[in-house]
DNA sequence: CATGAATGAGCCTTCATTCAT
DNA sequence: TATGAATGAAGGCTCATTCAT
């Protein structure tokens, strides 16, 4: 799968959808960007919509990363969770052109299996990730005795809540500090002695 | 712009729309639903686009004459919250063929200005609904003495995110005892004597 | 059916296809022969397989003609047998750049069950005006009480295979001479006193 | 010619253009079939078009071994042409998926000079050994004295007809006993004493 | 106001063929 | 001999838009 070739026609067909978005993409384009000939693109992908998915699964990829390590910390779980904030802050704020990809991925939800599969996946590591965090607090006894999948849900809801508003609203100026506060205030509900 | 063959247009585009979504719909499936001919449609409408900005700003309008009337209740602000999750589950739930049509406008938003305002007044809106009801809480000493618009924006992306989430994972039983749960998380932290 | 663009659109797609025959023919080709759009095709057929049926169906109707006519004459069989051969010989003759078009079609029989059932009622009917005069012959006394279906049966199979052998050797000269003396041939076998 | 590796891929595309015919097959499915690589095929072979060829002069090669032996027959000429009917019914019988090909050979005709002369050739040698059969009967005081070119062609003609005519229905149970009745016919015309 | 026949640019995809290795 | 990655011309088809009536 990683394919210097496959590599290379992903990587120019993130470009172009920056640029215009899926569906105003023709595969022409993306054949120019990548430097290829187009009969190429249908050697290693079936067909636009297999390439489409390839390049969300590129792009939930990376995501992931940083919560595996933040799992595996010793700092006190509110410091991780915030850390967790700024870092994604820093992500998104990076791949902003992307936001509206996945929305159009969103939008394919119904009609396509293949990326009704993939975004699932990506969210059900997400909440996981983020319920992990919940009970290790209420273990270490930094959280009170909550339900750990409500806040995990809670979390991960205003995770996508807040990306959704900075993408309606890109002249937002701090916008890791508003998603840091957001964070607190949940974060007071889940605390011991509050 | 309320001309009966307007209202006729948008509506016959809205269930095609919901059908096969934005992109995959054509024209003449649009023209055939309402019964019309197709000349009529560019008679009202510029363009496909401007067709498509007519039907979310349809779309749009309706949601906040229940946040209206909340606004103006005399119980406890949870509790008018919490009527307010239940209500708009309950729309969500109604609609929900069209949450796909939403993530389409949303990946426009980029490309196209009338939809960015279109979107933007509605979420402006909706986030002032929610700042007054947490400022009338706090007035009330219901709530603590928060940050307004922190709360404000905390409760929007908790919606937004919970949205997103059952579009993700349809099969979701109850989707308004979880969205009602996270609501209550939240409100804890905004309650006073907590 | 006999729309005058569903017309200009066939004729035009026969002269192309006698051109270059039907899989080497695009249906731009057709479109500039035509002097119509591209689009145009589309809304009077479903594809190009829709055209070539509606192409095969026009160049099927005409033959058969000739044969009502003949059933109702009033004199020997032999004669009007004499005369069909004849009749359809100059037919064949100025179609004969076509024959290449019924063997792509005869092709495809296998594969598509419209161009299957074209060509099976064709058939179906050759074989039919046949079977008749054999009788009305028989009946008359003009012919020896045969099986009528056998005779029927060879008579069409002697007309399709000399048509195809004259395929293969377009520079025989007297064509309709030849295939008078197989008839004649075979009428031998049926006729009475012989 | 006769290369191990020729023979392979000519096998190999024989297989492939009775699965699909010859035009919906591509060289990708041979070579595939066939086990070799792309590039081997055009070591062999200058294109596709040279290997219909060839898989054609394959196809009309074996038939005329049949004839060969029945014309060194000591039994009377109109049992030996019955037990070719029969060996070519049962021949037609095991290659019938083969048809189409020869059809879509058929239409090559007219634009590809190889394939008329390999056709031609091979319908050659067929009316030859008709013509040397009635010739054989005409001495023998077996047939009359009729134009041996005349019943050649009837009966090239009548073979011809009744392939096509299986071929177009293909549900017809007893062919073979449909084809000896329409032999019998036109041998009756051919037969001293009738 | 209203129609719907007509347009044509543009799209995705296929596939015979080549060539560096 | 043999490979198979790479090419790119060509094809079928869609669909937003126009305009004569």
């Amino acid at each position: 799968m990683p394919h210097v070739r496959t590599q290379q026609i992903v990587d120019a067909a993130v470009r172009v959808f920056m640029r215009k978005g899926v569906h105003q993409s023709s595969v022409d384009e993306i054949v120019a960007e990548a430097g290829v000939s187009k009969g190429l693109v249908y050697l290693y992908f079936k067909g636009k919509k297999a390439l489409i998915e390839a390049v969300m699964k590129r792009l939930f990829a990376p995501d992931l990363q940083i919560a595996q390590r933040l799992l595996n910390g010793n700092e006190a779980v509110s410091s991780r969770l915030q850390e967790y904030v700024r870092a994604f802050a820093a992500d998104v704020e990076r791949y902003r052109a992307l936001l509206p990809l996945f929305h159009e991925c969103y939008s394919m939800l119904g009609r396509n299996r293949r990326m009704r599969e993939l975004v699932a996946d990506y969210y059900a590591r997400q909440e996981s990730f983020f319920r992990k965090m919940v009970l290790q607090g209420i273990v270490s006894g930094e959280f009170r005795a909550c339900d750990a999948e409500t806040a995990a849900v809670s979390l991960l809801a205003l995770q996508e809540g807040l990306i959704m508003r900075w993408m309606m609203q890109p002249e937002t100026t701090d916008w890791s500090a508003q998603a840091e506060e957001s964070l607190n205030l949940l974060l007071r509900a889940l605390l011991e002695n509050n």
